[in-house]
DNA sequence: GTACAGATTGAG
DNA sequence: TCAATCTGTACT
C-alpha cells in the first residue's frame, strides 16, 4: 500500500479528477469511540473511488470559489492539493472534497461515491449512525448504498467539519492509498456534474467521472 | 435584520 | 413530490 504523496494532487484538477478513480480512500477509526470504554484495535474503513467532480474556480461558475471569492467556509479550497476541503449542504451533509493544484487556485475534486472494500459487498447490511440530526437515529444499510453519493459517503466513514483542512499526506485518521488498481481510458466516463442547474454554460462541462458499468456511483 | 437557494437524501 | 435544516448572498 502507498501513500498518494503530494505530487499526486499538484498536477492539473481534470487529472486529478481522473487518476483518483480507482484509488482508495481509508478512514482509521478509534475503536474506543465505537464501543464505549472497552479498549480495541482501530478499526480502518476502507472504499474504492468510483465517482468525482471536478471544480475549477474562480473561472467555474459551479465552483464555491467562482469569481476569486473567499469566505470562511471556502478559503480551506485555496491551500495546495492533498487538503480536505469539507462542507455542509442542505443543512444535512457533508461533502469531502480533496483540493487540487497549487496554493491559492482554489482547485478541488469532490468525492462522489465510493466502493466499500468489504468481502461479500452485495448480500450484507451494515449499520449506520446519523449524528448529524439532533436524535441519534441506527439503521440497516445495505452495502451497495452505503457510500453511494458523496453525503452518504461521509456518513459511513464518520467524516464532518473537524477534517476541514486536514492534510492528506500527513493525517493519521484518513489517508488515500494506489493498491496497483489500474483503470483504463474506457473504462473511464465523463458527464455533465449533478445538482449545478444554476451554473449556466458550466453545468455543462463533463467534469464528473465515473467507473463505467460500476453498481457502486450515485444515482440521478 | 429577512428571504431564499444550494455540489443531497430518503420517505411517501 | 417534499421536507430535513446550515451557510452564504442579496436584499430591506
Amino acid at each position: 500500500m502507498i501513500r498518494l504523496p503530494r505530487k499526486f494532487y499538484t498536477r492539473k484538477t481534470l487529472v486529478v479528477a481522473k487518476e483518483l478513480l480507482g484509488k482508495y480512500l481509508v478512514r482509521r477509526v478509534d475503536k474506543k469511540k465505537l464501543v464505549g470504554k472497552l479498549r480495541r484495535k482501530d478499526i480502518f474503513l476502507r472504499g474504492k473511488i468510483v465517482e468525482t467532480e471536478a471544480y475549477i474556480g474562480p473561472k467555474d461558475r459551479a465552483s464555491h470559489a467562482f469569481g476569486g471569492k473567499i469566505t470562511p467556509r471556502n478559503k480551506t479550497e485555496y491551500l495546495i492539493g492533498g487538503h480536505i476541503y469539507i462542507y455542509l449542504c442542505y443543512g444535512m451533509y457533508w461533502q469531502l472534497n480533496i483540493t487540487t493544484s497549487r496554493a491559492g487556485k482554489p482547485e478541488c475534486v469532490l468525492i462522489r461515491a465510493l466502493e466499500p472494500a468489504i468481502a461479500d459487498k452485495h448480500e450484507f447490511t451494515t449499520t449506520l449512525t446519523n449524528k448529524n440530526s439532533r436524535k441519534s437515529v441506527s439503521k440497516f444499510v445495505k452495502i451497495r448504498k452505503l457510500a453511494s453519493g458523496p453525503g452518504k459517503l461521509c456518513q459511513w466513514l464518520k467524516l464532518n467539519k473537524s477534517f476541514n483542512t486536514e492534510d492528506l499526506c500527513k493525517s493519521k485518521r484518513i489517508w488515500l492509498e494506489n493498491r496497483g488498481e489500474k483503470i483504463k481510458k474506457s473504462e473511464i466516463v465523463a458527464a455533465k456534474r449533478i445538482g449545478i442547474e444554476y451554473a449556466g454554460p458550466w453545468e455543462d462541462k463533463p467534469w464528473r467521472f465515473y467507473i463505467r458499468d460500476n453498481s457502486f456511483v450515485s444515482k440521478k
